[in-house]
DNA sequence: GGAATTTGACCCGC
DNA sequence: GCGGGTCAAATTCC
């Protein structure tokens, strides 16, 4: 992902450059879905949604609103959404004393069967599953292989996005001490560690979002081409540790963990089937898989942010 | 049979 | 007391 932290003139310019560009995805998606290509629509709506998420990332940057609600995770105001991000803030707090670095990793994938993307190359294994409150999906709990052979602590916690059944919330804890340390993506993990709010005073906690979006991974690009993953790497963004203090209220680190850098919630909307003005939540209440093959009919997307 | 996963129970911070 | 994180016994998989 591009970086936005240029000028003005630059980020106006990349503004209206992804306008663009979601205007003509908008277009051909009609036009796929016209020519019954379900496939390359739900492709071109991942692609939009990114688009889009950008987009709003740099009209943010104009008004430096806070980055607070999330594309991933429910919206305050959605119903069970607000006790979802009071549970993130909970995980902030809780463990404090361990004052563990943590990289977070949005991953997209291809379906809702797909994966593999969610493989970063490095060996976890699951120690546990919990129902997080407000949340639609369980978090899945994650710890190296050689915890208990070589006294790796790097844990992993990942978690299906409420809104967004095909994106992923991949939080990283600790850096690997094991073999698997000199694994580039292990050596990538620990630079990001080293390199997050918590070990870096530079950095404003989270508003040092253009570095990271240019530190797009060699795995992640390979994920990216190899693996058919859309690997948001405009989402990749540090986090705070759990001892970090948001320096200001409302600021973005205070959202901790931030569950989008937009704090925009996407809402896809199927016009003809908008109900009372509010429509209908098709993100939040259906499968994009069941959407795009049940799709009986040629159907206009109101893409539209819900803040 | 060993490794990995599942899942209920427990721990701990708030 | 609540809820997230972890443990560990039971179960499943290879």
């Amino acid at each position: 992902m591009d970086g936005y932290g240029g000028g003005g003139g630059t980020k106006k310019s990349a503004l209206a450059s992804e306008l663009v560009q979601v205007l003509s995805m908008v277009r051909e998606l009609e036009a796929r879905m016209d020519q019954d290509l379900p496939a390359a629509a739900r492709e071109l709506c991942g692609e939009l949604a990114n688009t889009v998420d950008r987009s709003i990332r740099i009209a943010r940057s104009y008004c430096g609103c806070p980055a607070g609600g999330t594309t991933a995770d429910s919206p305050p105001g959605h119903g069970d959404g607000g006790s979802g991000s009071d549970g993130n803030n909970a995980q902030a707090k809780r463990r404090k004393g361990t004052g563990t670095p943590c990289v977070r990793r949005q991953l997209r994938v291809a379906s809702v069967k797909d994966m593999a993307p969610l493989d970063d190359g490095l060996s976890w294994r699951k120690y546990g599953q919990k129902d997080i409150l407000g949340a639609k999906y369980p978090r899945a709990y994650f710890r190296c292989t050689h915890r208990h052979s070589q006294g790796c602590l790097a844990t992993k916690h990942v978690q299906r996005a409420d809104a967004d059944p095909l994106l992923y919330d991949v939080v990283y804890h600790g850096a690997h001490a094991c073999v698997q340390a000199a694994h580039p993506a292990a050596e990538e993990l620990r630079r990001e560690l080293t390199h997050s709010p918590g070990h870096a005073a530079a950095g404003g906690q989270g508003h040092d979002q253009d570095q990271h979006q240019q530190s797009s991974s060699p795995r992640a690009q390979e994920l990216d081409t190899a693996e058919g993953l859309q690997l948001q790497t405009g989402l990749l963004e540090p986090m705070a540790t759990y001892a970090f203090a948001a320096p200001t209220p409302g600021d973005f680190a205070g959202c901790f963990p931030l569950p989008s850098p937009t704090g925009v919630e996407w809402q896809m909307m199927r016009s003809s089937h908008t109900s009372a003005g509010n429509g209908m939540d098709l993100v939040g209440h259906h499968q994009f898989d069941d959407l795009f093959t049940n799709a009986a009919e040629p159907f206009h997307w109101d893409l539209y942010a819900a803040n």
